[in-house]
DNA sequence: AAAATATATTGACTAACAGTCATTTTTGAT
DNA sequence: ATCAAAAATGACTGTTAGTCAATATATTTT
């Protein structure tokens, strides 16, 4: 049988990517620069990647879906009953981790453009797997099974999630519309006013 | 005296790369078409950019105060009482202009990253400008003379318009989370709920 | 375990491109 | 008509993306 594939000089690519794009910026960053540090062949570079870009897209996805992982993870750690509460916890944990990680949240806010952001959206929220424990099913599950009488919950969560993610890294990045531990309360209203009819 | 410069290259320059950018994408697009297309020469792209990139942020820049100049003079052609309705009035404006330019969407959806978007935003908004008529003062203005009353409207301000951005590109383009006319009066009751207590 | 086949990797090569700058042209003032 | 400042030119240079024939490694067959 033929041995599981590993990735190896994959990785090794992402990984040198990503380094030299947040030290310098994408622009700045050649193929042959990725290729030197990862002590590859620039054709095994075309092996993975179609070029540059889609290298960029595809490490945004990764970086974006470890950090709701991590999330959710830490969120069943915890016992939280209220939906509003939930939603809260996580979107406080990735602000949290974030806050703290400068380049990587630098990375993605200046690199996400919105049509690859709505692809990478749907894959984190992971709207149509079948797993239990996905961003998607533990909101909408928790949303028909607690008192919160929305008359479409799908779009109420939509709208949640574009709202944070689109004021948050500017808070946390420049200040605006204020700092983030000073937006926060308005954000966390925001959202329990989104939820409640 | 000086005869006022006309920006007459300059501005076939920019129309030449719009075109080219929204037919082929900017990635296809080289500076050497733009400057053929436009009838300069190669050199003369260098007097008023910097490179591409810049090329496209001030494209970006353009259309969408053009966007929002236009709703503006609409707005006051119509006489509308509540700031809830205004604001509503507006975007719907935008909503339908670009509906009918989905070339002008895809280019904008397409290129522009958080990090522009918020330098974008800003001056769009005109918040440090001492123009009685900036979108800005409209609404803020509007907010504290009428009965509404909020902790901090200009946070909330920032929270529409992001809200609305972010929602209605993948909206129109792809029906995410649902198709504009179906998610229109999701949103409308949204800002209608985030401009009350 | 040697040969045969399939798969992964290499890096020298080419065509295309960005950005520069010495030269030329245009403009507007005198 | 003369001149100086500003605008425009495009040939040139160094860099880069992407290709592909050649080579190395892994897997299967005999």
């Amino acid at each position: 049988m033929k041995r599981e594939k590993d990735h190896e000089k994959e990785n090794r690519l992402l990984e040198s990517a990503f380094k030299l794009f947040t030290e310098k910026g994408i622009k700045n960053t050649s193929i042959q620069g990725i290729v030197d540090e990862s002590k590859v062949a620039k054709g095994t570079f075309y092996l993975y990647f179609k070029d540059k870009y889609e290298l960029r897209d595809i490490l945004i996805e990764k970086k974006s879906k470890k950090l709701f992982a991590d999330a959710l993870n830490e969120l069943h750690k915890n016992y939280i009953q209220s939906i509003d509460d939930q939603i809260i916890f996580i979107i406080n944990y990735i602000i949290n981790i974030l806050s703290k990680n400068i380049l990587l949240l630098k990375f993605i806010s200046k690199n996400l453009s919105w049509g690859v952001y709505s692809k990478t959206v749907n894959k984190i929220y992971q709207k149509n797997e079948n797993d239990e424990n996905s961003l998607y099913n533990l909101f909408i599950k928790g949303i028909s099974e607690q008192n919160v009488k929305l008359k479409n919950p799908e779009v109420t969560l939509y709208m949640i999630l574009e709202l944070v993610s689109s004021t948050c890294f500017n808070s946390i990045l420049y200040d605006e519309p204020a700092p983030i531990e000073e937006y926060k309360p308005y954000l966390y209203d925001a959202i329990r006013k989104l939820l409640h009819e």
